[in-house]
DNA sequence: ATGCTAACTTACCAATCGGTAAGTGGTCAA
DNA sequence: TTGACCACTTACCGATTGGTAAGTTAGCAT
């Protein structure tokens, strides 16, 4: 038999799938299901309801986010900073589930409310912001603004993709994302740098 | 008898809050039809489909949006973007529900694929922008890149809201709202005087 | 061998979904 | 007065929704 959890996340990584791609109104069980080859009582067998297994998507997620911030631990924190958005550009290009996933979050909150698994996240990516600012302390709100400001291009750029793409054709498009990428990088540098 | 045009723009309007709230998936005819006190075949004797009644909405939105662009209309190209995003950010921290639209329209924009509503208020934009660079031809793509980030800062900021308001509590919330006004008027400005 | 539990399945449920069909009542032109 | 038309209603439809109940099957400790 398969371990335990291995089900479970499969479960978890169709779901994060479906989600981001049609929101937690646009996916239903049965297609979960069938997305995941099992009838939707072995989803419900792990999570009681459909909420509870939306909810368990963005928990992986968050730690999902978490991971990757930690992967590119640095000393200097402008540099991990930088490292850091830098790569999960990158990523969100080659796979934008995730950051359609955390859109789609922000879009529900009043829904999935009182949990906040990204504020870990979060925190964690203002902490480090507020590090490369030396020893002035600075408000949160600052950093926050920042922090927000920067995962915000990335991810509103990814979301918006589809529809650049089908409004000015696939070659502008791509040419745009280059622009972006650019952007984003002189962003960090330019904060890094003061 | 009330004229035509009038209860069909009110369902329109109900149809705009809820899909801005909840998104296409997660608002149904029942719901839109008791907000607006009618039964729902009222909406579907003006619309033949859900999907004609968002297509509508999404209408009606670009033309509100490009309405509030000429609005703002100014000689110096620079001083009309300045002014527009200026009044945009004010509007849409004072009522979120146009630019939660367009996100989820963003975010659906396989579904309701090829109309693209929004595209000459886009294009309107992108020229403004042009404007500001002088005789030099840029790039679309690059004043494209620009506009795109200017609207996706304010609306993904607008979006994020709630989230940080549950997080890091209203106080937080609203301390964040002012450093972004700055740093919206502070982006425009700094790409108009270069 | 036996009993327990985890991981499912089939069968079923009321509620709700988007949408159709067939009117109803009021207004207005002829 | 009539008849067409418009805005809208009640009644209804099959399909799908999230979820419950009651098994079934396999592995594993005793």
């Amino acid at each position: 038999m398969k371990p335990s959890g291995d089900a479970k996340s499969a479960y978890i990584a169709v779901a994060t799938r479906r989600f981001a791609m049609d929101g937690f109104h646009g996916t239903s069980l049965s297609h979960l299901a069938k997305d995941a080859g099992v009838s939707k009582q072995a989803l419900l067998h792990f999570f009681k309801t459909k909420e509870a297994l939306y909810a368990a998507t963005l928990t992986a997620l968050a730690d999902r986010m978490m991971q990757d911030l930690i992967a590119c631990r640095h000393a200097d924190p402008a540099q991990w900073l930088s490292d850091y958005f830098t790569t999960l550009c990158q990523n969100a290009y080659a796979d934008p589930t995730d950051m359609r996933l955390v859109v789609h979050a922000l879009l529900d909150s009043d829904q999935n409310a009182r949990k906040w698994p990204l504020r870990p996240y979060l925190d964690e990516l203002i902490r480090i912001t507020s590090d490369t600012s030396g020893e002035r302390a600075a408000e949160v709100s600052a950093q926050l603004a920042w922090v927000s400001e920067m995962i915000g291009m990335i991810q509103y750029h990814i979301i918006s993709v589809p529809t650049v793409s089908g409004m000015y054709g696939a070659d502008t498009a791509t040419v745009l994302q280059v622009e972006m990428v650019k952007r984003i990088e002189h962003a960090v540098h330019e904060f890094c740098s003061n």
